[in-house]
DNA sequence: TATGAATGAGGGTTCATTCAT
DNA sequence: TATGAATGAACCCTCATTCAT
């Protein structure tokens, strides 16, 4: 994932790299892109900022290269989606992976919804727009009822939503994860046996 | 430098205030708050920064008015909530009522939606997160299973993302607005009838 | 809005001049003058910044004025020495009514004090260094051997800074007083025996 | 005006902090604190305002270095004191060195002096109170009478007016120093024999 | 006698970025 | 691999002052 010329000793004592995309997205999430300044990456990393322009070309290339690394999943998700026929197996499946995508880059993803308005101008925007139009793709039947469709958007911004909005409701943690899961997979069953 | 001399904007007249809130607002939604500068809101009225101050004591409170002028509605919606029987009927009103309270202010809700990193470090994110709190509560049946409490919180959060989200979905707003407030009903009905 | 409209608190009216006159020394003297904006005094008085223009005419007049009222003392003091033979006695004397003079504005004398630098660049700096010239004249034999003039000044020096610095010895103000007094009348009358 | 042609100034390497100091003293002095600003300083040096942010936090920071670096002699006469027997020999030698170390370092006590409203209000105005106070502990004798102890506080404060008030007295600047500290020892000798 | 509304200049501060070493 | 030093642009904010009403 981060040595990328030679895969043999890469990754020892310093992989600066990596370590500033860690506190980086560690900010970005706590604190919201804009409000974390590189001199702040750069105290907690014991490093100056000058450093981090080794590394990176520029504070978007360091989003960018953690949304790249973290969001292949979908990618992955998306084209394994569209070489299966559209059942309802299918899109339970993705809903049960997408989930599961979710909680492996919580950061991440609390990042990308906390700051849509910084991002939307950022190049990560533009990508994130076209992957939830590719999930979107291959879990919407573009000919079912409005409503449906609605259904499944819906499905997903509970996953989405329920990942970090659903933190006031208190309950065992697993449990939660549970029925945010049951719910999605809910709407989008009720939206393919409409069809 | 301006146009001080042509008198063909003569009718602004005591409503500086309120046009500093109505250009606010609209920047805030469009670029995000840190990404928008008091200078630019002081050009686009043709004023200068020093005049905003003689009507807003920061930038913050600029927010801050628009924000408690916008969503006053809410509070009367949970007041009125708190007062009612907790039957499926009153939720479903509730919810009703909610979505239009969305529509009528919103790019204040977009704005709040997507710039939460940023808001909740300012006064106006703990305050709107009471106002949540407040509504879940009129919702929601705290003894009721959890799955069914998600699929409250999932109505709300699908009328707020339905706003803004489902742009890409393409077919009549008014159409898309019915749609979005049926699967929000139908999710606090579902809730309900498995109590 | 602010309480103007009952009539129960009428006696105040022509009076504001001396009512800005009293809050800005005040100010001045508590934070310096650069520091004490019109906006605080306004604010103190219950009127807004345009009121204090029309009273006086920039931030310095009021200044001014009140250096103006509160000095005349010294004026009167440096005059009748002027017409006093250069006796001991003479000397004494002023030292004792400087000593009063100062106990009598005592926040002024501390504001120009304790705003030297900044009281420099204006023009009551350059009148306080005119009296304060006047009253070395009256005080000081240029004659004398320099170390009895340095006595002299010495003497005014102990009785200003014995006004502010000396806050810190514990004791009965009124013994302190005559305590700095009698240091002061001291060095004046060692400088006038070596003659 | 800048002279940014001419090889003049080519040993500036790593000296930056330094120079700002000197300037921002030099300038702190002539014109005061507030009346000095960032632009100002960084304008004589040559540099951007960002440029002394890289070298010093804040303006205060600016001042607490200088301070700092410039008082450090009292510090070691206060603590020598301390470790003296408190003979009229010990006074009459702290006078004495007391006068050193204000001639060292003119310009900073001149600032302080006048300068004092602002900076009571600053970290450097605390700090610079209390080596006053470990000056007048190791000068002042606490049982001694009442007009004693102002004559040992009068003799620290004619050293400090004599930098800077008697200017006006015309006379060779070194007899001027001498004369001084002449009447400095005198009021601590009068103050000892009167125990 | 005041006020409401506004201005122009300037304040200190922070930022992402650069580049020689 | 990094750092030290610096920049230019922009930021929010405050100030004394003005003037029509």
């Amino acid at each position: 994932m981060s040595g990328t010329m030679d895969g043999t000793k890469r990754q020892r004592r310093g992989d600066t790299r990596q370590r500033i995309q860690d506190v980086a997205l560690e900010l970005f999430a706590e604190q919201g892109y804009e409000k974390t300044s590189l001199r702040e990456i750069a105290e907690c990393l014991d490093v100056t900022k000058a450093a981090l322009y080794y590394h990176f070309k520029t504070k978007e290339e360091i989003l960018v290269s953690i949304f790249d690394d973290l969001t292949q999943p979908i990618l992955d998700l998306i084209e394994w989606g569209r070489r299966q026929p559209h059942t309802l197996e299918t899109k339970q499946e993705i809903v049960r992976r997408y989930s599961e995508t979710l909680a492996g880059a919580a950061p991440l993803f609390r990042f990308m919804q906390e700051n849509q308005a910084t991002v939307r101008e950022l190049r990560v925007g533009e990508t994130f727009k076209e992957r939830m139009q590719g999930l979107r793709e291959i879990i919407i039947d573009p000919h079912a009822d409005l409503v449906d469709q609605v259904r499944c958007v819906s499905a997903i911004f509970t996953l989405h939503a329920g990942m970090f909005f659903l933190q006031e409701l208190e309950a065992d943690p697993e449990k939660k994860r549970a029925a945010i899961l049951e719910v999605a997979t809910d709407l989008v069953t009720q939206a393919h046996h409409n069809a």
